[in-house]
DNA sequence: CAACGTCATGGTAGCGCTACCATTTTTATT
DNA sequence: AATAAAAATGGTAGCGCTACCATGACGTTG
């Protein structure tokens, strides 16, 4: 006697695809392909596989699934700030895209460190994800080789380069620092400065995007340039063109790092009766919405970061079901948007 | 013959638990225990370990952890909305808290949807996740049913009320709504609108504390609210403001839903020539840090969200770790920032 | 009508780990 | 020194699922 296993159920009592099986009067396997490839299962079954679904509330184990099949549903997200509206947005287009596909999320904050990154990617990589969306171009050697290993489609995103991973999606940094300034200087400004916080690398290469514009035109002076590498804030923005004004009284226009920043300028410009645009003009990065009410609006490089998490999902989801698309790196360029802050 | 088996490795060929153990001349329980109780492995057994995991560059499989633990590593969080900066903000405190922990983050959007909500939790409950963080005290009775089910500490954010499905850390809506509105009539206004997007429960309760303060003061007129059920943002704030001028010519006093709605209202006071603080005085909510630097600078309600994601992660590793806290619902208050906005 | 696909279904054997019990060794305790 | 108690280690048996192969029932073809 003492036949009867207590059958203890550690995993607490939920259903298991053999209970839906049984009920069904079906073998387990069979459930499993009625999930997932319902077309390779007769019409019948099927319609009593799911009644039994439906009877007994059955949702399959994620993590048998991943172990058993050696993949799991998941994206892995790498970005560098969570509360920068700008990541935000590109995390939103790929929430948004992967809504109603079986895709769990798993989001990594990278705190802007290389090191942190590695060590999100090593956890990530650990469970197999089915795709990895990373941000920025400018991984460790370490990171990189990670990334090549992964055995998963891998997206970077926010940027492009002549050398990615496997795909990418973004803008160039450069010529959208380079298309903001070249605006200043034909809008009549000549005394340009750069305020810029938070100097990552992308912020990097507008400044270099900046001082191309400025060499060119014949009118750079390292003088004009103001950066720190403290997190980028309204209230920073403030205080940057204060010691930027402190630094060089005739200053007149910046190109901010980013419209936060730009506001901060346009904050202290009323306060202290600096006249926009006339002695001062203001540019913006990311065209964030309330630029466009600001008073007076503010010019800005309109970026495009929701789509660009969109179309980053588009293109993992392509290379997974097996067809990559053609083109690995794809340009969603920029829009200059001019506005009242430099309009003289 | 042919009795070795291939062992074909469907895993990929990364390092298991038995490599490791086999390297280390131990068993593979040994090495689990070493890995996650390492104070019950005698320290020579434990340096073997260490340093066959270290050659082989071995990461446990989290997968096949939860499978067998029948619990796994995982924090579910959710929250109506990624972009705004309120939950951006919770959801920072959470990611740093657990930054170095085991626990990974399960981030889902319910899009302010509680049917979404729903989903959610049922796919993030088949999990079997350690601990669920979810904003609001709303949930539809399903969801109730499904957190109160799940298995696992529960801590609701963002708000505080009197029947918390396990935990609670947030602050009263409505007082705070009160405060602010008791705040605009002491400063001696009187016409005092109250403006509102996207209303959600919390802005619902802030609407309700903003209408009790007028209604004891004897102000309370339904014209004087203004609200839509469109998300907010800055430029609706500007609309909604002429909106409720057009509706109210004698408006001398507004609060806001939030400030983002309360930075559209200061800049289309600026556009339109109206003077604040003195033809207008203007209330914000949740004091971004914008608020202090904008001119001018913005009466707001100070909210501690960073502190409310660390404070439920803290709440829910004691309940994971075996000791309640002994208060379930935490009151984290807010403060009332007096500005120029309001300085009549 | 034999030989050969093709389709629908099922059985078996793990995926990599840990819970649950041994079993052995060491350390108190009397 | 004998015994109990505690500490350290290991073996076995799954966790819930799917990859892989096997089976049988049908066509299809020459």
């Amino acid at each position: 006697m003492a036949l009867i296993k207590p059958r203890s159920r550690r995993g607490g009592g939920r259903p298991t695809i053999s209970d839906v099986a049984r009920k069904a009067g079906v073998g387990a396997i069979t459930v499993s392909r009625a999930l997932r490839e319902p077309e390779r299962v007769s019409e019948e079954l099927r319609r009593q596989i799911q009644a039994a679904v439906d009877e007994l509330g059955y949702v399959p184990d994620p993590n048998a699934r991943a172990l058993a099949s050696a993949r799991a549903e998941v994206f892995g997200v790498l970005v560098p700030s969570l509360t920068n509206n700008v990541f935000a947005e590109v995390v939103r287009g790929i929430y948004d895209s992967l809504s109603d596909s079986p895709f769990r999320i798993q989001l990594g904050n990278t705190h802007y460190s290389g090191l942190e990154e590695e060590r999100l990617l090593q956890v990530f990589g650990s469970q197999r994800p089915a795709a990895l969306i990373v941000a920025g171009i400018d991984q460790t050697p370490t990171s990189r080789k990670l990334l090549e290993n992964a055995g998963c489609p891998v997206v970077q995103v926010m940027e492009t380069g002549p050398e990615p991973v496997d795909m990418m999606v973004g803008f160039s940094h450069l010529d959208g620092g380079r298309a903001a300034t070249e605006h200043l200087i034909e809008a009549g400004y000549r005394r340009i400065g750069f305020i810029g916080a938070r100097m990552d690398p992308r912020s990097q290469r507008r400044l270099a995007g900046y001082r191309a514009a400025m060499e060119k035109a014949g009118l750079f002076d390292p003088r004009l340039v103001t950066t720190t590498p403290v997190l980028s804030s309204v209230p920073l923005g403030r205080e940057l063109f204060r010691d930027a004004l402190a630094k060089m009284p005739t200053l007149d226009g910046v190109f901010c790092n980013n419209d936060d920043i730009a506001l901060g300028v346009l904050f202290e410009c009323h306060r202290a009766s600096i006249d926009v645009p006339k002695t001062i003009g203001i540019v913006g990065f990311n065209d964030l919405d309330m630029m466009q009410v600001a008073f007076p609006s503010i010019t800005s490089i309109r970026t495009y970061r929701y789509e660009i998490g969109r179309r980053a999902v588009a293109m993992a989801l392509a290379a997974i079901s097996g067809d990559r698309p053609q083109e690995r790196i794809v340009d969603l360029g920029f829009e200059l948007k001019r506005r009242e802050s430099t309009a003289r």
